[in-house]
DNA sequence: CCTTGACTTGGAGTTAACTCCAAGTATTAC
DNA sequence: GTAATACTTGGAGTTAACTCCAAGTCAAGG
């Protein structure tokens, strides 16, 4: 599968994926006999990966150190279980936080709706409060 | 409270409470006599609550525009909720991304704890397959 | 009175993660 | 077979969100 390909179906630019690829996060992309990339199923895979943990906000740094100990082989699978530990802790703590807003915006969005409800009933007293 | 304080009990550095402010993230904090910056109530929960709002990844630019519409009194509520509404649907939409992630992870440290413990076991030939 | 240290400002510099560009080569369309 | 299109590379530019810096002010301790 060529690049444009690629680009349009993950939705990541060209120009990302050849960057992502110049800073080994997605390790050299297979290649045709004019030297032009052609993402074989390995690659896609790797794309598809890559692309999840980045959407998660992975930094790209530890995607490159993970990535980089896949390349040197089964012994470093220790190394490897241990960033995916600290990145699922990261990302729990993540998703907590995120969750902890969006409780906050729910009772903010329900002020407002009382708020405006008064507004419309010409209650022009009802001074909001609301920040 | 002075900025010292503040960036202290918020874990904001006294910069970006600076930077915050001349973008218009915080309105123009309240001054002593000297015009040294000295944080009242008021100023200390917009500060929490933009802290908050940060930290879960709502763009300074939106917050920018929200709490222009907060200083242009009352009749932006309307605005504010449709604000505070979009964004809402954002975090809903990230956090859902952040879980599947999770689950992945999940998955691939439980394939990882198979694979070490063959590799304990001494069985070489557990050929890892994990990425 | 002078030094120390926390504060002020506007503006420049940094970082992560792209994103774009120029110059060159290869493939496809006519 | 040649013009247009798509690809290549290395490197420069961009964006968001800080973060740092130089030069200056001011209150308080010795």
């Amino acid at each position: 599968m060529k690049i444009a390909e690629v680009s349009e179906k993950y939705g990541i630019s060209a120009d990302t994926l050849r960057y992502y690829e110049r800073v080994g996060l997605i390790p050299p992309v297979h290649r045709n006999e004019g030297g032009i990339r052609d993402y074989d199923e390995l690659d896609l895979r790797r794309v598809d990966f890559i692309k999840c943990m980045r959407r998660a906000g992975l930094p790209v740094e530890v995607l490159i150190d993970y990535v980089s100990l896949v390349q040197q082989g089964d012994s470093t699978a220790g190394a490897r279980r241990e960033i995916l530990v600290e990145q699922r802790h990261q990302l729990l703590n993540k998703i907590e936080e995120l969750e902890k807003v969006l409780g906050i915006l729910d009772h903010k969005i329900e002020v407002y709706d009382e708020i405006l409800l008064k507004i419309e009933q010409g209650l022009s007293n009802a001074k909001s409060e609301v920040e």
